[in-house]
DNA sequence: CTCACTTTAA
């Protein structure tokens, strides 16, 4: 379904055309740009429970607009509105809109359905107003897991650990059958507390419910729930089971291997990662990514350039522009400019940079850094220039090209680039000078 | 006649 500019209403007739024109003056329909099937349906106004279905579409694929209309036509035909019209509605609607229905639903009895509940608990808790949310949850009748995993997932949302825990204790109290969603909540919450004892707690629980066992993305949460708690032993013999059950999993392997990098554990990342292709798993993006980062953050650029060349020559992919930023960083790190300039004007040849304007960015600014200890005023200058081309208004760069400058005595140069910091209103006093993504992306502590 | 609530992993 794809919103087309409205044309007129076809053959619609004057009922059509009159209803039309009364939509048009009571500012219900704004604009022109209104979805065909709708106009259609002007044609039988009073059919409720094809405006229903309609809405429900809409709402289904996300024509946010197009359903709230709907919703506020049926509403403006006094229609009556039943559970499912609410449902359609509230998974599209605002939390001052939620507000307006859960008021009228508490008149109407509509707050008896639980997909009427479990829609405007997944909508106050999507607007993160969890206590909304939880005062549906408490009030209503009769609750479902799915409810609790809405109610579950606000708190996850706006980071209320201790709650969200408590709920899942709860859930046992309510007879409420936790999920896999659910556990996958809860570790999230474990890995971003981050709060090893639930971590484990929650652990014990999956191995007590054969359920869970062989879900590979249970399995991967756990893998990085202990990496995040620092518990890389405990990562690891989750892999280790696991292995056996899910062998073949790439995923489950990155999901290894950013464990070992996340702690710093850069060898084993290198090692695991050759121990997988010889177990005949194939490598995929992320993989290859896991790896370069764990070669740079360890300064292994013998293995790091191996393995850059392999995704091409081996594994026949082309190489993003995040892997191209990683080897640069790395080669940067190295004190390799000439190699790093010469990859660097190779990912700017690339037509797919996947990366994006901070990834280029952050690349030519590791340059520019690198460029400043070693003293390389003409590399570097470029390097700043490419780097303010993806992104002007970082203090950063301009404190670290005026840098670059000083290292060489260029203090006319260093007073243009003040100047510029001054015309562009940025401050110069800034107490981090380049941004590494890469460890960003990866959720690398620096090391 | 049809239609409704959470959709998680590196």
């Amino acid at each position: 379904m794809q919103i087309q500019p409205a044309t007129r209403i076809s053959a619609g007739g004057a009922a059509a055309k009159a209803l039309h024109g009364r939509l048009l003056r009571t500012h219900l329909l704004p604009h022109a740009a209104v979805h065909p099937k709708l106009l259609l349906l002007l044609r039988h106004p009073a059919d409720a429970s094809r405006w229903n279905s309609l809405l429900a579409a809409f709402a289904r694929h996300g024509f946010r607009s197009s359903a709230l209309l709907s919703f506020a036509i049926l509403n403006s035909l006094g229609l009556p509105s039943d559970s499912y019209s609410l449902c359609s509605a509230l998974t599209v609607a605002s939390p001052d809109l939620a507000r307006q229905i859960h008021a009228r639903g508490l008149t109407s009895g509509c707050l008896s359905s639980v997909f009427v509940c479990g829609a405007l608990i997944d909508c106050y808790a999507r607007s993160l107003a969890v206590e909304d949310a939880s005062q549906v949850f408490d009030e209503m009748p009769h609750r479902n897991t799915v409810c609790a995993n809405s109610l579950l997932g606000g708190y996850v949302e706006s980071r209320r650990w201790t709650e969200g825990f408590r709920l899942f204790r709860r859930m046992r109290e309510l007879s409420l059958e936790p999920d896999g969603f659910t556990v996958s909540a809860v570790l999230q919450i474990c890995s971003e507390a981050p709060a090893a004892p639930l971590g484990l707690q929650t652990h014990a629980y999956l191995l007590r419910r054969s359920a869970f066992t062989e879900n590979a993305v249970l399995i991967c949460s756990l893998v990085e729930m202990y990496a995040r708690c620092g518990l890389v032993a405990k990562a690891h013999s989750v892999f280790d089971m696991a292995a056996h059950v899910t062998r073949k999993d790439v995923v489950l392997w990155t999901s290894m291997l950013n464990a070992y990098g996340r702690n710093g554990k850069f060898a084993e990342v290198v090692e695991t990662y050759e121990k997988m292709l010889l177990e005949g798993i194939e490598p995929d993006k992320i993989a290859l990514l896991a790896v370069l980062s764990a070669c740079s953050h360890s300064g292994n650029v013998i293995k790091g350039l191996n393995f850059f060349n392999s995704i091409l020559r081996v594994h026949g992919m082309v190489p993003g522009a995040e892997h191209y930023g990683c080897v640069i960083d790395m080669l940067c790190k190295a004190g390799n400019l000439e190699m790093a300039w010469k990859f660097a004007n190779e990912m700017m040849m690339m037509e797919n940079k996947s990366g994006g304007g901070n990834l280029n960015a952050s690349v030519w600014g590791a340059l520019l850094s690198a460029c400043r200890n070693s003293g390389n005023v003409e590399i570097g200058k470029i390097a700043a220039k490419m780097a303010l081309e993806f992104d002007p208004y970082n203090a950063g760069i301009h404190v670290e090209w005026s840098n670059l400058y000083a290292s060489a005595g260029l203090w006319n140069e260093i007073g243009e680039v003040r100047e510029l910091m001054k015309v562009k209103g940025l401050k110069k006093d800034v107490g981090h000078s380049q941004v590494d993504s890469f460890s960003l992306r990866n959720g690398y502590d620096s090391v």
